[in-house]
DNA sequence: AGATAATGATACCATAAATGTATCATTAGT
DNA sequence: ACTAATGATACATTTATGGTATCATTATCT
């Protein structure tokens, strides 16, 4: 069972060193051999960050990434987001395997909390408060 | 994102519907029809609930499992580690991808403190607050 | 005793998700 | 022009999930 899947925890890494080093542009080799991550796979997670305007790119000879202006405010519920998209707990109330019991299901009213619980710890920690 | 997966979701449903028929013995084909579960998966499932010691088995004709006496105070956290195994959000400290960082990461802090509170969260329900 | 209907144990299979690679196009600096 | 970077995207590999099938064993019923 993985909350954060393994592309998630290296965004986070990524995101960390990128907010540590400020405005500084760093290239997807140098942090890949850095953070011990394979190259390629940290390109298309940076791509990917970039895409949704955390951070910034610069492409040609020399180029690389760097943190946008929102990247410290960044949150770990919105990195979740990006890479494992909408997060439910469990499927027990939705698609084809829902309770039949609904509206009157304990669990789902459990799960529903829990859920509530786990996002709002995510939403509560900020990159800029991991570096 | 799963933190409860199709098995233990069943296993759960099949839990209550077991807790709410007191000692009763029921068959997995009853209880798969009931439940619109497919009756070799739910089978499985009851088999390893059996040996769990959380359900009793009746083997022979007219046989089929019934809640055995620890069924009530069963809780979520027990159902979730005997189908998901060992509960951790995420591998960021563990194996071959483990933060650099270690023992100051204070990604880890956070994951570790929110793991905690999912864990006591599912530790508090007990199959006879679900029925 | 024999037919039947249940579980025990376990191997197998199919699909989806996670993880990672490869490639061609584009851009910028030298 | 050459080189070194990202953009976009398709492909490949591995692992987890979800589910099936089968043969053995056991208990009941006639």
């Amino acid at each position: 069972m993985k909350l954060i899947t393994r592309d998630t925890d290296y965004a986070i890494r990524a995101l960390c060193c990128m907010a540590a080093k400020g405005g500084e542009v760093i290239s997807v080799k140098d942090m890949a051999s850095s953070l011990s991550i394979p190259r390629p796979f940290l390109r298309k997670i940076l791509q990917k960050l970039h895409k949704e305007g955390i951070l910034t790119a610069m492409k040609g000879k020399g180029g690389g990434f760097k943190g946008s202006s929102s990247l410290p405010e960044t949150t770990l519920f919105n990195v979740v987001m990006i890479f494992q998209g909408d997060f439910s707990l469990s499927d027990h109330t939705s698609g084809k395997i829902a309770c039949p019991g609904m509206n009157s299901c304990k669990l789902k009213i459990h799960i529903d909390g829990l859920e509530q619980t786990v996002a709002n710890r995510l939403k509560n920690i900020r990159i800029k408060e991991l570096v």
